[in-house]
DNA sequence: CAGATGAGCCTTACGTCGTAAGGCAAATCG
DNA sequence: CGATTTGCCTTACGACGTAAGGCTCATCTG
């Protein structure tokens, strides 16, 4: 460590960096008062002269991935622009996802905010641009938004997803149940070659999640053009 | 209260269901041993003579549901025995829905496991056999079960949802924002209207949960017959 | 019938968490 | 120079989940 006058003086941003690195490192759970502040070199209380208490330490986590995620997207979007809308919404979305994969726990705490975090807003009207721009009326925009859902912000919150360990388990539990299910099962066996990639959660790889979106460009365009013509 | 000889038995059962009361009543935070204990005329410790802990409640809290829903689509599948896989998965992920507008807590509770529920494979089993007796290959019927996510429980796991009180709040601070932010401005005053029935979460409508769906229902017909085609 | 067994519930206690209240020392300002 | 503010610490409280063990019965055994 480098040598300090006395020590560091304390401050917001530098305690969501090493509370971003903590959680980075060692997950959710890991993210004490009590560990921040011995990470910082501080007791607990003195966090509270920089933070206002544990809610606003996950506030300011969640508004830091959000400001990575629109520098991440606009970026990607700057590089292509002059592309037709599909392509610039789906470097957008690609872009927002490799801050998740950088930031695992990101997925599970933005969606578990009881509150909506500022900074979404801009993001959002990003996306809407590209989509106006694609010629969408702010009635399909609007559920376009809905139902990209997680995928705008780069992760597909599969609903259920063991990990590591635990994946060995489930799939003998599997094995056994297959004969009463004989559908999954012989799903399981045609796919299993295909589990390769876990990248963030379970299945949830980066081919299943274009695939998604795909389906989903797939659809509004045919929104689009069937409103143009019937309206 | 009916006269009883000297008290009911605990039991698992019962455990489970005061403890869906309870938060179906008062929500997932009042959901604490010692507070279940007192519902149930009892001390917290007593109920780990019928549950293993804190996490085989919750487990048993999803267990129930996934039970609840299970039967509830398989009904509406049933009653719609003959018709096209659209409309029978259709029926299902709505029957689902119906389960889950009963039990507020349940998607963010599902989501938040660390565990696969093995209920879980008895549903998608379900689901998986419409897809096959539609004509879809376990290729694309794999995919399908992915890019449903969520809808195929029966809610749309909108990323943020402020809840009753704070949607004003939210709303004045998206006037003022507005302005700097065209596009979110005029989407929101073209729609405004709509914002009807918000039943699960923020703008997470009926209508919005259907958009998607048949969205991602005609994708799939698509993969499905240009595979056919292809190979 | 007496005594042993064990199930069902309770009491007490520990370690963790977030945080309220107030103290003390160094930096800043009049 | 003394007064005030700033930054951090100490102590303490009331939640939480749960480990360990005690008490009170119904039931079974001989």
């Amino acid at each position: 460590m480098a040598a300090r006058k006395r020590r560091e003086p304390l401050s917001r941003d530098r305690a969501l960096a090493t509370a971003t690195a903590l959680v980075d490192a060692e997950g959710m759970a890991a993210l004490t008062m009590r560990r921040l502040a011995a990470d910082l070199g501080v007791e607990a209380m003195s966090l509270y002269h920089h933070l206002p208490g544990k809610e606003g330490l996950l506030d300011g986590l969640v508004e830091a991935v959000i400001a990575e995620i629109t520098a991440a997207a606009d970026q990607a979007e700057t590089d292509a622009a002059g592309g037709d809308w599909r392509t610039r919404l789906r470097l957008r979305f690609l872009a927002a996802r490799t801050v998740m994969l950088r930031h695992p726990w990101a997925p599970a705490l933005l969606s578990s905010r009881p509150t909506i975090p500022p900074g979404i807003y801009g993001y959002y009207e990003g996306i809407l641009a590209t989509l106006v721009d694609g010629g969408f009326s702010y009635r399909i925009a609007h559920r376009a938004l809905h139902a990209f859902g997680s995928l705008a912000l780069g992760f597909a919150q599969e609903v259920f997803k063991p990990a590591g360990e635990e994946v060995d388990a489930a799939e003998a539990e599997l094995a056994v149940l297959a004969e009463q299910l004989p559908h999954l099962g012989a799903m399981v066996a045609a796919e299993m070659h295909a589990a390769t990639d876990p990248t963030l959660g379970w299945c949830d790889s980066q081919t299943e999640f274009e695939f998604t979106l795909d389906l989903l460009f797939d659809g509004l365009e045919q929104a689009r053009d069937r409103s143009a013509t019937d309206g």
